[in-house]
DNA sequence: GTTCTAGAAC
DNA sequence: GTTCTAGAAC
């Protein structure tokens, strides 16, 4: 775990400005408290640092929807729609710029298991987007398969929500045939990712343009079917 | 990733 | 005065 965060933080110590170094610094050192700390809280010491949360998440039984010999499938602790799951590889991929070639059998069955959990007897009528985030929070790539119902008290934020509706939200197939194709993942600069993050907002469905999220929220419940 | 809250927007 | 958003969290 220390060891990963070592590493990144080399890289970014490498090739990052000085604001940024010390942006990801502070995030190595809280990390790193997280690792070193002798007299962890037992709550501190379950899950570390909020950004293994996925780690901790698919090694609890109780979290555990679906795994086979290379993937763990889990509920999203904070769903954004009304069904919302992660495929998640039990080989440790960081992110998504660490992706091999070698990977993209690997990425087809994260995409094979999505569907299957997607095409559950219980999510009838339902329809599911899948997608990577293209700049990600936790570490260990995740693929999401949630409802394109988006209903959620969880869906807070105009991130939330332009997280999964906008070019932000990158396809699978798009991700796999990037890196056959040149050999790694190309993704958006962190430039298009914060212009993805403030589009304004949209209803996903129509062309509606709420005023702001509560509207939203209001909305899209006009959309729901049973 | 979430929580909290100051201050902007209404 | 209330609602809503955006940024800090050491």
């Amino acid at each position: 775990m220390c060891t990963i965060i070592s590493i990144s933080t080399n890289v970014i110590l490498k090739y990052k400005p000085i604001q940024v170094i010390s942006k990801y610094c502070n995030f190595y050192n809280m990390a790193k408290r997280d690792c070193e700390d002798e007299t962890p809280s037992p709550k501190k010491q379950k899950t570390g640092h909020w950004s293994m949360g996925l780690l901790a998440s698919m090694n609890d039984p109780m979290n555990i929807v679906k795994s086979d010999d290379l993937v763990t499938v889990i509920k999203d602790a904070y769903p954004k729609a009304e069904f919302h799951y992660l495929v998640i590889p039990k080989d440790n991929i960081s992110n998504l710029k660490a992706l091999k070639k070698d990977n993209i059998s690997l990425l087809k069955h994260i995409e094979e298991v999505g569907r299957e959990i997607a095409n559950l007897e219980q999510h009838k009528n339902r329809t599911f987007n899948f997608g990577y985030h293209a700049e990600a929070s936790m570490f260990r790539i995740h693929l999401h398969v949630i409802s394109d119902d988006m209903n959620s008290s969880h869906l807070k934020t105009k991130k939330h929500w332009n997280s999964y509706t906008t070019p932000f939200f990158l396809k699978p197939e798009d991700i796999r045939k990037s890196l056959k194709k040149n050999g790694k993942v190309s993704l958006p600069t962190s430039q298009q990712c914060k212009e993805y993050i403030n589009t304004p907002l949209k209803c996903h469905k129509c062309d509606f343009i709420p005023k702001h999220m509560p509207n939203l929220k209001k909305h899209i419940l006009t959309h729901l079917t049973d």
